[in-house]
DNA sequence: ATCGCTTTGTGATAAATTTTTCACAACTGT
DNA sequence: ACAGTTGTGAAAAATTTATCACAAAGCGAT
């Protein structure tokens, strides 16, 4: 198995410690866009990358080019050659790997689970689903069971930060009938239940129903119990080729109402969220926005 | 739905009869080798065509373009479209919700940064970063932050049914330095640190690595300082149009990691997975599932 | 906080390359 | 022979690249 064609773009990558702060952030950038953004004027990559033009220029040398020309060429080789290649590469997703690894595989499965959950989503149950847990007047309740307690987990972190007013609840820990007092009518209750479903959050649903709650449900495509009593049932799919179903459409679907809804409440959040952006510029990696 | 989106390949063919002979031939030339050919200098065209250089510019001005360079662009811009996976492009994820709703935004980035971060992997270091990790004989601990520890107790809860001997540690907490007394050389450490990075997780990691043990690295596309300790690192792409970033991609390769490393322990794991079925029946906390 | 050290951007400039255009001669096919 | 096409060589214009010195900013270590 001599693969020895080492590209443009893995050279870059070994390369990535050697380089500096600014130079690390335009060699992302010619990543990010491979190799179309090599392929224009240096002037014009520099600017894209957001870094001045001798950044490029000592970046170039320090791959090993005698200068940005030279580069330019090698990457027009590369293009060149990868075209002549068989096609058999343009469909599978970690290009270094055969379609049979898992790696593809199971990218494969979790964007076809991706497609078909979103395909089949109603986007004004989703509206209004963020509507309802942004909505500030509402205390917000966030279930998640035994295995789904870290997606709720995930989202109350997140909720945490834009708004106030809200209660994590782990079905599998015995003190959540003590949460339940204090249930009142309009109050929203977001509740994960994958198979197997859980007895406990069944019960737990119940309560919170009879007790004129709202429930948004994160289920699978079989849809746990709980939607009988759910006002919104947002059912994803999870079958992966493992033992173990995959999180990962929820979680996208979960991030995604986590952005929805700091759109939403951005007037209130706006302070919250500049807070955590200074903790961003601590990190020092990026260059301050003007 | 009438995408009338016409390649540069089209228009020179379409335009094909238009043409002259040389410049049949030069057009000829620059679809043999579409679009490397292109994307270098006139004269290099011209030469690598057989024609001369003015034909070349007669040729470009006769396709409708200004001039050279913004033939140029043209084919730049195509190939930057070109590049996006097929089924990234042109599909609208929630097919009932227009375009721009942050539904079909936000799922747009999350598989883009699955393609980046899956094509920039190493799957060499992909199946070691398995095999380390399912190995019995050495300590697993796993280690999260204040954002990651979802993602780390994610990967520890199906662990814990994989193998034995795992630990779950988070930097935030202070107890850690408790379990690094037994850390014995070869053990190993998956560490998870994405921006802003955290302090405390280096501190651990710099205690581990001087251990001995090994650190396998979930990170982004900016690395953690973590790295330059990591036997192997895993950088994922999580940029999202949100005021946060998305753990969907980590997400994904966590449990591709999960699939590929229950595989490699089939013969352990099958027994003990049985067992935690067999415990959750007699407890349960499970309704049958069909 | 302060001090060195490295990194980075700025603006300018010179060098190199590339593009564009020209007039004219040579060539082509009819 | 004729009309249209093509190549030549040149030169001017435009763009691009490479570099420089210096100042500003960032970073790490006291």
């Amino acid at each position: 198995m001599g693969e020895a064609t080492q590209t443009i773009s893995d050279l870059i990558q070994s390369k990535l410690d050697d380089l500096t702060r600014a130079e690390r952030q335009l060699a992302l950038s010619v990543l990010q866009n491979y190799p179309a953004s090599g392929l224009g004027t240096l002037t014009a990559l520099a600017q894209n990358a957001g870094v001045s033009v001798p950044t490029v220029a000592r970046m170039v040398q320090k791959l090993g080019y005698k200068g940005y020309p030279e580069f330019q060429a090698a990457l027009r080789e590369e293009l060149k050659a990868q075209v002549k290649t068989p096609i058999a590469k343009h469909e599978t997703w970690a290009e270094a790997a055969p379609s049979e690894h898992i790696l593809n595989r199971f990218t494969d499965a979790v964007i076809e689970n991706i497609r078909l959950t979103l395909s089949q989503i109603d986007p004004d149950a989703f509206d209004q689903a963020c509507r309802l847990i942004g909505d500030e007047s509402r205390h917000l309740y966030i279930v998640g069971g035994r295995i789904t307690h870290t997606l709720a987990e995930y989202l109350f972190m997140h909720m945490q930060v834009i708004r106030p007013n809200l209660t994590h609840v782990q079905t599998t820990s015995n003190t959540w009938p003590h949460y339940l007092l204090n249930v009142q009518e309009g109050d929203v209750f977001v509740i994960f239940d994958v198979r197997r479903y859980e007895n406990n959050t069944l019960k737990l649903a119940e309560i919170a129903d009879k007790r004129g709650a709202k429930i948004v449900l994160f289920t699978d495509q079989w849809r746990s119990p709980v939607h009988q009593l759910a006002h919104i049932c947002l059912s994803n799919r999870i079958v992966v080729p493992s033992a173990w179903d995959s999180a990962a459409t929820i979680m996208l679907l979960v991030e995604t109402m986590i952005s929805a809804i700091q759109s939403l409440n951005w007037e209130t959040t706006k302070e919250r969220v500049e807070n955590l952006e200074d903790m961003f510029d601590q990190t020092k990696l990026f260059r301050k926005f003007t």
